[in-house]
DNA sequence: ATGAAAGCGCTAACAA
DNA sequence: TTGTTAGCGCTTTCAT
């Protein structure tokens, strides 16, 4: 066939607006070209990024990404998998925290787990212990003794774990473990100004603080206002993630920089060499993150170590 | 058949995993229940909450939706519908914002535009003239005099150029329209302070600002605190949107509140509405907003106005 | 090189 | 009521 008359043909499909049902030849083909991400809280600006990176190697390869929110209902998390997988919709699945699923249930499913890990599943995550543990030898170098930490509540959460042992072993190693204390939260503003009121109660409070989140330090900057307490004069805190927000505290957040956009690419990446080869070996990545300083940190107080 | 029976089967189906093929229901109902939401930005915090109200009255109509981020960029915005047009993956779109598609290109198309309108497609939008005109009185009250514009660098935009009228007509009414100065800028913490800082430059400055946007009013919080500018003793500001951040700037700021979620809920309900009777007539639905006094706004300085 | 036909997994219409 | 079948719009294989 001439050049000419698959021109020709082209141009009279483009006139007849004519376009490829999708649906049929994933019905054939047995790949739809999507993909499944599924988070627990849209809501939250994490993921906005996170997404769009996804989103923009998933584009690359042809993919499209479909977002799920479950609403922080770890069930739900499960249901979607549940209801997507053998329907053909999607090829594969992207899901961020929650618990994994089993292996069994799994089965063949090419699936990347994000900030959590287990055996058989590839995955990728921050390297949380050693960002928060970075925190904490940021304010034990400027001389504090007492640091307090506000946790997220969600203690199955592969990542607030680590992060509580990266405070416990930096704090374990300056000999300052005693003097802790932590106090856990929901991830919004109003919960974690609630929680830094009970960890900034009575006068034993700590002179520094790490956040798991920078949604968290922002109800703890709250807390510290209502409490006449000012930051980094009387209190120091450093956050965790880096999202647009910090920037724009008075003052601006010292925080462990996470890069969400980096954690989506690679996420799909790692999907797409499962999906090409379902019987590879799972691969397990980690993401370094960096502590930015700003202005939220200071030496405490002379008479207040 | 008996009702022992058909749990039997039932029980057999799902001992041997079996789940029907979505795809193919799809190809033979020519439904695939599914919407496509299509948004300028997913990193923008308004649209988790409007992504979550869809996605919940989507799924109780037994609907999933798919989220496109089309990256401020207006064509993709178009190449994406035209993409999923026709291929039977989606039953439906939800256009925010973004020039709206011709009425013949959408033939027979479901289609919801949210935040912009036009003739021949149903839509939801806030309504913006009346929230920055409340603003703007909001601050005549208060005796300001010289009320500027921090703007979105957006005006094609119909929610913008309905805001920026809002500000002109309560301006107009008050006989301070001569004293209005505009600066626009990007949607963003840095380019908010950047158009700030032009905007308070020199000594005849605005007493007053309503921004179009809480992330542009973040902006301004940022140039305000280098120039040395106290809010709201040497400054009031009000935003629009009401986003999380908002609550936690220092001071907590006075904005007027657009409920994203039923943003998305109405969205949803409309394009529903399409999809069972294509050929109704299109509604068009104005959603109220409301002024939330902060502490952002107070009385310009004495000598000041 | 071109054309014909089978079939992906369902649902809806029709026959028995 | 129950079982059978055609066909959704593609891709792929096979025969011409």
């Amino acid at each position: 066939m001439s050049v000419a008359t698959s021109d020709a043909v082209r141009a009279a499909a483009a006139a007849l607006g004519y376009r490829p049902n999708a649906v049929a030849r994933s019905l054939k083909t047995g790949a739809a070209r999507a993909v499944c991400l599924a988070v627990p809280d849209v809501t939250n600006p994490f993921f906005g990024p996170m997404l769009r990176g996804a989103g923009r190697a998933a584009a690359r390869a042809g993919y499209a990404v479909a977002l799920v929110d479950s609403e922080n209902a770890d069930t739900w998390h499960h249901a979607t998998v549940q209801a997507l997988r053998g329907a053909g919709t999607v090829d594969g699945f992207l899901l961020f925290a929650g618990s994994p699923p089993t292996r069994e249930r799994a089965a063949g499913e090419p699936i990347v787990l994000i900030e959590t890990e287990t055996r058989g599943f590839s995955s990728v995550r921050l390297d949380s212990h050693r960002g928060a543990a970075a925190a904490v030898e940021h304010l034990v170098a400027l001389g504090h003794t007492r640091i307090g930490h506000l946790a997220a509540d969600a203690p199955a959460e592969q990542t607030f774990v680590l992060r509580g042992r990266g405070r416990h072993d930096a704090l374990a190693d300056a000999g300052l473990l005693s003097d802790a204390r932590v106090e856990a939260s929901a991830i919004t503003f109003a919960a974690g100004r609630e929680a830094g009121l009970r960890l900034l109660a009575d006068p034993g409070r700590p002179t520094g603080v790490i956040c798991d989140d920078d949604i968290l330090a922002g109800g703890l900057y709250l807390a510290a206002r209502e409490l006449g307490l000012g930051i980094p004069a009387d209190l120091s805190v450093v956050g965790f993630d880096d999202l647009a927000h910090a920037a724009v505290l008075a003052p601006p957040l010292t925080t462990v920089r996470a890069d969400a956009g980096l954690l989506g690419v690679t996420a799909f990446d790692l999907l797409a060499e499962r999906m090409a080869d379902p019987t590879g070996r799972a691969r397990r990545v980690v993401q370094p993150v960096a502590l930015v300083e700003r202005g939220s940190t200071a030496p405490p107080r002379p008479g207040d170590s």
